[in-house]
DNA sequence: AAGACGAAAGTGGTTGA
DNA sequence: TCAACAACTTTCGTCTT
């Protein structure tokens, strides 16, 4: 057996067979040319990140009591340890900005995971709330405001948008507030705040509700055209798509019921109502006659 | 009985003077 | 800064399936 540690593969060297692959190597990622080199080219630690208050750039010391070799440290050492971890998250977290900061992100993970929402997505929102904080954005606002707002703000950036009410629905402030806190500070780090595609939103609402793949299509289609003659601008983005979602499971005889399609949509029969009279009205769709 | 429909009054936010 | 305005909501009564 061969390990080509190139291609992370474990290869028969009789018959060349791929016995096992996607190895992880756990090898410097230097290359040695000799080996004082290999000696101090070692692993580097992990990645920077934004959802950490210091980045995770800062060293932690762990609380058991092994040295690197995981040997015991001798009872005389112990008490040094002890006060070295102390001052160490002494330091960590040091001023009052150092301590909002920390709160701040460990609520924006908080409400994130709530949402089942991608990591990316949490570096984005952390990265937008760091930025909010270095423009003195925050001022007069609550942290818990301003967290909720960068995390609809990266949800909108990152073209997988949440509704204020869902956003509001984990965090502990109220949607008025968010939204106040959102157009504030989007509009002084002039964010791109173009507004959200009704598109965007099909996907999901079609997956809560149950519908098949060519119904969503259909939606998703119905929405372009309705785009085009200019039934989105001014009207809520939800609503929209939730008349689409409607239209679309008529057509294909898997009706949901408006109250339905509404309420995953988060809006109220009556904007669905509205919405699809419209659509039908302007986009001359002929719906199969009250039968299923 | 449940769903669809529509009228009327209220709310929060934008716009234009 | 204030009033007009459009979209959306809430509530409720009526009609349809």
């Amino acid at each position: 057996m061969i390990y080509d540690p190139n291609r992370g593969e474990v290869i028969c060297s009789q018959c060349g067979l791929v016995i096992s692959d996607g190895l992880v190597d756990r090898g410097p990622e230097w290359r040695a040319f000799d080996s004082d080199q290999r000696e101090k080219r070692t692993r580097v630690g992990a990645p920077m990140t934004y959802t950490i208050h210091d980045r995770g750039l800062s060293t932690m010391i762990d609380w058991k009591n092994k040295d690197s070799f995981g040997k015991e440290i001798p009872a005389k050492l112990r008490a040094q340890i002890y006060r070295l971890r102390r001052w160490q998250s002494r330091i960590r977290v040091s001023d009052a900005t150092e301590r909002n900061l920390t709160f701040a992100l460990s609520e924006l993970d908080r409400m994130a995971s709530h949402l089942s929402l991608p990591k990316n997505l949490r570096e984005c929102a952390a990265r937008v709330y760091r930025d909010a904080v270095k423009s003195h954005l925050i001022r007069g606002r609550s942290i818990e405001g301003v967290a909720a707002a960068a995390l609809y703000a990266a949800c909108r950036q990152m073209k997988i948008p949440r509704t204020l009410t869902e956003i509001s629905d984990v965090a502990r402030v109220g949607r008025k507030e968010i939204g106040r806190s959102y157009r504030f500070v989007a509009g002084r780090l002039n964010m791109s705040l173009q507004p959200t595609n009704p598109v965007e939103y099909i996907s999901r609402f079609v997956a809560e509700l149950n519908l098949s793949p060519r119904c969503q299509r259909k939606a998703v289609e119905i929405v372009q055209e309705a785009a085009k003659k200019g039934l989105t601008s001014g009207r809520g983005p939800t609503g929209v798509a939730a008349a689409a979602i409607y239209v679309a499971s008529v057509m294909y005889k898997e009706r949901r019921t408006q109250r339905d399609v509404a309420r995953v949509a988060q809006v109220t029969e009556v904007t669905v109502r509205n919405r699809f009279k419209e659509l039908i009205a302007k986009l001359n769709l002929e719906i199969p006659a009250k039968r299923r």
